[in-house]
DNA sequence: CTTAATATGGAACGATCAGTCCAATTATGG
DNA sequence: CCATAATTGGACTGATCGTTCCATATTAAG
């Protein structure tokens, strides 16, 4: 299935749809146009439709790229941290440094799609738990490595910790959109990890 | 000033405003079309240009009554909270109950425009600053308040803690929008109220 | 060189968007 | 009863939305 029968595709599907996802996330869905995609995808109307099927459709593979990204991401970031805490202050904190970016915070696909319609579309709900899933699994295995490593009290529930740093993460996240400065973000990571202890 | 001359309103501008208010709340700005503010609203294309001048001028007269009715009804349960400590709780707890009620969470229409489009107008980030500003100021009484009763460290900075649980209840109102349940709510309130031991 | 298969460019579609305009309606003041 | 002032209903505007369609271009197979 190497050699395709046609003419060939002029542009790459994962570069398009990478280009798509940076989009999304930036702008949302809804105020993103097929006029704004197909500028920054650099395809025409028909490649996009004969590809991508439909502007939804390629929202989902955009959620489905983003996990995969983010996941994998956090994963080698959790191997390679020097424990299981340092991980934690560290996911924490580049909420922060992505905040301070020039570009602004664009915050996270995820949330910000169950920000806009997680209620109103049951698939694009399933898409959003699921990617919460995955990330959550990460912060779990962060929380009971900590707690191995003596950093967490082994007494406490790992999966309601990384649920709880999630949402610490979420808000965060939230407050930098909203404005609030390095400093503020910073002693809101301090309260929270505090949390932990 | 009472009476005025030409023929009258056939409807309450606040009562239309409250309905449009509820609308922008659940739905967000973009995906409101003038169609639904007119049928929530009960009012005519033009009654509500003459009235309202336009859909952006409604959304900002909208966030300003979101605010006061916010920040009035937050001041009042403060007033009669037995304490600083009881009040912080039941502010976080009032996400759980809103998130489990039959019309499913719609979140903070603040916190809802920081996420869609605050760092796209300027207009709006300094609403929405402002909103967070209020509400703010109340935690701060309480936070004030909870360590004069002793349920709080004096010693803490009282303004990074309000920071903190806006924060938290902003991560609380996006995991309920993300489909978690009520338990896992509860979980990441108790954590996130052991951060202010 | 023809035929089949796929991709591309661009015009066009109906629907919907926020907003405008004007005639008809309903009030008050003289 | 008439003039004035304000509201109301509804048609209409131009722009934009996501999507479809078709003619043309480009490849591989026979």
């Amino acid at each position: 299935m190497i050699a395709s029968i046609g003419r060939p595709l002029e542009f790459d599907p994962d570069t398009a749809l990478a280009a798509a996802m940076g989009l999304f996330w930036r702008k949302g869905y809804e105020s993103t146009s097929l006029q704004d995609l197909l500028a920054i995808m650099g395809i025409s109307r028909s490649s996009f439709y004969q590809t991508f099927g439909s502007k939804q459709h390629l929202f989902t593979q955009c959620m489905v790229h983003y996990q995969e990204m983010l996941s994998a991401q956090l994963r080698q970031a959790l191997e390679s941290a020097q424990s299981g805490r340092n991980f934690i202050a560290d996911f924490l904190h580049s909420v922060l440094e992505e905040a301070c970016a020039p570009d602004g915070s664009r915050g996270c696909l995820i949330l910000n799609t169950a920000n806009e319609f997680a209620q109103r579309d049951p698939a694009i709900a399933q898409a959003v738990t699921l990617g919460i899933e995955r990330v959550q699994a990460v912060l779990l295995a962060a929380v009971i490595r900590a707690q191995r490593e003596g950093e967490i009290d082994p007494k406490r529930d790992p999966a309601i910790l990384a649920s709880y740093l999630i949402s610490s993460m979420s808000g965060l996240k939230i407050m930098a959109k909203a404005g609030s400065g390095a400093d503020v973000l910073q002693g809101i990571i301090d309260v929270a990890l505090k949390a932990l202890d």
